[in-house]
DNA sequence: TACTTAATGTAAACTACACGACAAATCGCT
DNA sequence: AGCGATTTGTCGTGTAGTTTACATTAAGTA
């Protein structure tokens, strides 16, 4: 890939703005890049050198697997969400890795410690990125709330509601959610049986609130949720 | 209070050692400084200008009631801790407020947009203050994951353990924890209802793995956990 | 010390949800 | 078009955990 590409890549994301282009360059002359495809398993966090990653394109998940090899969905990255060791330090005791929900996927990546030297001679940068960091905390935080208290019927309504509304295209109040999720998927990210999903899904279904298929999700009138 | 004394109360946190004298002085002089006494509302997030908080002394919890009147405990905040508008933005739609949990609480605040500036001014103070944030994320992580999959006994054994390892004493493998929460507190927070709390602290306590009192809970051997 | 309030203990009835076990539908592939 | 694989649909059955309801104990405070 071109040097202009990868340019133009880091410089799409509103977290550089700030920068000038001998300054994303920096960055982008240590850029990796990846791409993968639906179910693929794109890395391990044991893997080498500390990075930063880039969500350019699609969707993945991020994934722990603990000792009886369960699953749990840690975390779903979308297209512009930076992953990785967001604390700036690394640790490689989890057994976390990440696996393409979409089919077409594109990664990019940066070595930390460049980015950390980039936030000191930049401290603009340093400023969005906490604000980044902030907003994805307080996101997290919204979904633990919710999950504690609520039972599965409102835990999903409150994930399709937050779904819809980040990603869906509204047209009126009806929207549309491109659907890369399987059921068993949304079932693990309420914290819920794959079956309890169905049925709930299900149900509102035939209570016309959405129309679930594979591909999307169509909300009839997102104002009732 | 002196103005020293405020100096003193700043410079001791990890987060302002990079600081020069002048620089925590400028934070300083517009700092507000809060004292209450156990079961206390603190402050509202939506009372005036954004502002960051330092918990000085003693633990609060954030809590967030809903319509019904219900609350939800957000979070809890340990000495030393950061806490309000992370995300260094402010929206002031939800109805959270601080609680104290023990007798003797000191908050420092400072103005978000005085720390803003100072930030700019000072990357290392970004970077460091970035940390912070991310690793707090992470044990935020931790806790939602550990949520949605294990049962409230699991929950509660693993609540258990990390509140130990944040704030006991150890002595070899015992462990005292001074207890600051009740029981109906301890139940919001691993998510489940009091009752069932109560009786799985009698549970662990005629196995001998503790002893609960509500000033301090004694863990026998921390390693059981 | 007595009185009030908050915290803890206990038990029975009820319910949401998990889990196993299949069947049916849909997708991707050659 | 046909085949295997994944995803979705649907049932019981079992149980962890909620809820209601009240008793007991500890902690403030007048």
């Amino acid at each position: 890939m071109s040097e202009e590409l990868k340019y133009w890549y880091l410089r799409d994301h509103k977290l550089f703005w700030t920068l000038s282009m001998s300054q994303i360059k920096q960055l982008c002359i240590i850029t990796g890049f990846k791409k993968a495809k639906k179910n693929d398993v794109i890395y391990f966090s044991s893997s080498d050198v500390p990075r930063i990653f880039l969500l350019k394109k699609g969707n993945i998940k991020i994934v722990e697997m603990d000792e009886d090899g369960n699953e749990t969905i840690k975390d779903i990255i979308q297209k512009g969400d930076l992953f990785g060791e967001l604390t700036l330090e690394n640790d490689r005791n989890s057994n976390e890795y990440a696996k393409a929900l979409t089919d077409e996927v594109a990664i990019c990546s940066f070595l930390m410690s460049d980015f950390e030297n980039l936030m000191l001679q930049n401290p603009n940068l340093a400023l969005t990125y906490t604000k980044f960091v902030g907003l994805k905390m307080k996101r997290i935080k919204n979904n633990y709330s919710n999950l504690i208290s609520k039972d599965a019927k409102t835990r999903l309504f409150t994930f399709i509601k937050d779904w819809a509304e980040r990603e869906g295209k509204f047209n009126g109040n009806k929207v549309t959610i491109e659907n890369y999720l399987t059921q068993a998927d949304i079932a693990q990210i309420i914290g819920t049986s794959r079956q309890t999903a169905t049925q709930l899904l299900n149900e509102m279904e035939e209570k016309q609130l959405i129309y679930y298929s594979r591909k999307e999700i169509f909300i009839d009138d997102i104002t009732k949720f």
